[in-house]
DNA sequence: TATGTGTACTATTATTACTAATACACTAAG
DNA sequence: CTTAGTGTATTAGTAATAATAGTACACATA
């Protein structure tokens, strides 16, 4: 299911990640399904478990999957995800209007970015 | 005019950046004033003239300074600065508007917020 | 042409990131 | 209550990167 490419200069944690975030979006993992233990996958791809370990603990602070102690990892549901993006880019959205407004960007200018950005869409 | 801070954990070319840009912001140093050269400065400091030359080209990159080879460092005006800050935020405006459509947040929400955001103001 | 300036290249050192070895702790099933 | 399967914490070794320094080059101007 998973392959580790050694010619790939980005670490081998992070291959999995992307891998399994794939995976999860499009579908093919799907909501509650079992994430392969940490030992198995490590036997698998003949690496030590604490590096898919650190691949796992980062899907679950991203939200990709949850955990559950001594039963094993989980994929999350889409509509988590989709929900918790929403929420980061809302906050990202609050913070650069406060930067705006310190740089004396007029509030006008941020109106008619926004409401022309909407119309042409 | 600068000191280094050897119990400061951070790297000694980004405390004189940050020091500089400080200067520069609070009107310490005035436009077209020419900086401390790359040597005299390391001589100063007693470390190498690498060091500051990294510091200088990092305040040049983020529009701080402005250098004309064999004669020195000069700062750069505070509107020009204050302007393409102002470029970047924009930018990160665009930006931010594209991921949160993509992440299916309504034209109308994105609306709001900056409405609301610039009525509390 | 001499002196002061920034710059490029290389090497060394310090710091951080990555991976592995090992031992611990929780869960469920027999 | 023991065993097999699971995640987790701690520590150590190694690899990669960042920071600093040494040195030599190139430009500007008097």
């Amino acid at each position: 299911m998973i392959q580790i490419d050694y010619k790939d200069s980005r670490p081998i944690y992070e291959q999995i990640v992307d891998k399994f975030k794939t995976l999860i979006l499009k579908g093919v993992l799907s909501t509650d399904e079992k994430m392969p233990s940490v030992r198995s996958l490590a036997l698998e791809l003949a690496i030590n478990p604490n590096t898919i370990q650190k691949a796992y603990a980062q899907l679950e602070r991203e939200g990709f999957i949850y955990t559950v102690k001594g039963r094993g990892n989980f994929v999350a549901e889409k509509e988590d995800l989709v929900m918790e993006k929403k929420q980061e880019i809302l906050e990202q959205f609050r913070q650069l209007l406060i930067a705006a407004t310190e740089v004396g960007i007029p509030k006008e200018e941020l109106v008619n970015l926004v409401s022309n950005f909407v119309k042409e869409q």
